[in-house]
DNA sequence: AAACTATACCTCGTGACATGATGTATTGCG
DNA sequence: CGCAATACATCATGTCACGAGGTATAGTTT
């Protein structure tokens, strides 16, 4: 998929996986990936970004004698969703407009 | 609408904006601001990467005593907007994960 | 004539962001 | 013991949208 239309998906993605369950860094690539390709230190980045702006909040566990952090959506992570979802109408026109016409060529 | 949202979007409404027909600057602005706002400097910029890119080729013209540069789309260009379409299909499967389990919550 | 708006172009600096490369450490398997 | 899988993290780089600012002409208003 082209790189930039990722762009705006990827933080979105990110918080669904984290919706209904609390999950951690690689759990999170596996169950994104065959949706969207991402790469561990994009999804790190995102993480990081996502939790300095209180749409999630970290908590470290230990796991099998391994470090595991769980991620725990907020209030502002689940409006950011709906938010996507309203943005969507507006893609939906946008996808309308770029795809008019197109048959009579 | 999100910003980087938009990113993935503005190249491919631009070349809509030329596709049937040769546009220029100001024009493809107030074509295009209907369904996704965009300002002059980065109309500009836009049209200087598609221009490199091989997207489309620039014809210049005086309209009034005025200078006018007329976008014409390329074949590459119209390849663009196909392979966006491929792309469409799957940001719809993200848009399923990202909105599937909505209504359970 | 002066001021202002619309038309029409352009550049530059800034900040946001995805990603490959790279690093650390543990568990389990052959 | 070596290697893959699990699990975390950082940094440098390149791409890009956009506001601020600039130039110039035509038409309209004061």
């Amino acid at each position: 998929m082209d790189i930039q239309l990722k762009r705006g998906l990827l933080d979105i993605c990110v918080l669904a996986a984290i919706k209904n369950e609390d999950s951690y860094g690689y759990k999170i690539i596996k169950d994104v990936s065959p949706y969207i390709q991402l790469s561990e230190s994009t999804l790190y980045t995102i993480l990081k970004r996502l939790e300095s702006m209180g749409m999630l909040t970290v908590r470290s566990a230990e796991h099998d004698g391994r470090l595991r952090k769980y991620y725990h959506i907020t209030d502002l992570g689940v409006k950011r969703i709906e938010d996507f979802r309203e943005d969507w109408k507006e893609i939906m026109t946008v996808y309308s407009f770029v795809t008019k016409e197109e048959q009579n060529d």
